[in-house]
DNA sequence: AAATTCGACAACCGCATGGTA
DNA sequence: ATACCATGCGGTTGTCGAATT
């Protein structure tokens, strides 16, 4: 049997909203609110819409401080810390920034940011490729930066992006936080962990949350770096080329060659975020290389960076989706100084 | 001036999830 | 335990105006 329609198709005007229709739902929500019902709505005031595409153009347009367009610099750098972090968890995003909804953000991202960004970072690329040495960007308060190790000519992952605010990489508090997120998150770090902790209790959840804390923090896996207490997820069991990269033991050719020969939907997903950070010259060389050479060291670049931050966080956050609210998605992965 | 391409944004669609009967 | 329903989310498509040929 078929999923039920949500509301009657042929009866329902699709497109562009006119004025008098933006009109009767605002006044009428501001009036009475949604009611709860948005399916309902729509036949309350008269509207022949769907209930859905009322709850958008509510919550995408009409709602009061929306914001529209103009993004500031700032706003710039949140916006790719958290992509950088969490990948495209819109919602969650949007969250950290008032008056913008999770379209915008989007829209904005896919149109403008990304390209921008691409644009900027594949210029690097070529200069670090032609040899030109320390490769930074201009501006200091940018999200992406990069480091370069001047002994080695070899990429590090990116570092934590820095706050617009303060100048420093969001961290986590305390380990207290980091449990709520952790619990917030249901105890997910990746697909991986779910088996484990199906069937468990509150308590018994919460338990093994601490107790997936201690090993992970004791092997390297989630790992307090340097002086900023940042913290870094990093799945523990299947993916060993992500643990040994973390502890600075792994190499980049060799991790890029075990990802290939893993070729499942994670490491795939991996090698996406390096051709994003290094462009697919670049990994496209290293897997080649990797290919050549079976796994032999070439270059060690786990010592590139005190304070690195790895893409591989991003996919770390699998899972999250469904357990995060909206509004309190990071409260405990916020900027210093920041509400 | 007309046709075409491009970019930005609004809106839609399908799926996942949570609540409830 | 299950089916149904409403809601939320992210990916994708459609539309329209500006820029280019």
């Amino acid at each position: 049997m078929g999923r039920a329609p949500c509301c009657d198709k042929a009866n329902v005007k699709k497109g562009p909203w006119s004025p008098e229709e933006d009109t009767k739902l605002k006044s009428y929500i501001e009036q009475h609110g949604t009611g709860g019902n948005w399916i309902a709505l729509p036949q309350k005031i008269g509207l022949k819409r769907c209930g859905k595409s009322c709850r958008l153009r509510w919550l995408n347009y009409l709602r009061p401080n929306i914001k529209h367009g103009g993004f500031s610099e700032e706003e710039d750098n949140i916006i790719c810390s958290l992509y950088v972090s969490i990948g495209s968890r819109w919602s969650v995003i949007a969250a950290q920034l008032p008056g913008r909804t999770d379209n915008d953000i989007k829209n904005y991202w896919n149109t403008r940011l990304k390209k921008k960004l691409l644009g900027k970072h594949r210029k690097e690329i070529h200069a670090r490729n032609k040899g030109n040495g320390v490769v930074k960007q201009e501006n200091n308060n940018s999200s992406l930066l990069l480091q370069e190790n001047s002994s080695h000519q070899q990429p590090c992952w990116p570092v934590l992006p820095l706050s617009p605010y303060t100048n420093q990489a969001p961290s986590f508090n305390d380990q207290d936080s980091i449990r709520k997120l952790l619990i917030k998150l249901g105890g997910r770090f990746s697909s991986d962990y779910q088996p484990i902790l199906d069937g468990l209790n509150d308590l018994q959840f919460s338990q093994q949350i601490q107790e997936e804390q201690v090993h992970v923090g004791s092997s390297g896996c989630m790992n307090s770096i340097g002086d900023n207490n940042q913290v870094q997820f990093c799945q523990s069991n299947n993916n060993e080329y992500c643990a040994e990269l973390v502890q600075g033991q792994g190499t980049f050719t060799t991790a890029i060659g075990e990802m290939v020969s893993t070729n499942n939907d994670y490491s795939q997903r991996l090698l996406s975020g390096l051709e994003f950070f290094y462009g697919e010259e670049m990994i496209t060389d290293k897997i080649m290389s990797a290919s050549s050479s079976c796994g032999q060291i070439s270059t060690n670049w786990g010592e590139t960076s005190s304070l690195m931050y790895s893409p591989l966080i991003a996919s770390n956050y699998e899972g999250v989706r469904q357990e995060m609210p909206r509004e309190c998605a990071f409260q405990e992965l916020n900027y210093p100084g920041v509400q």
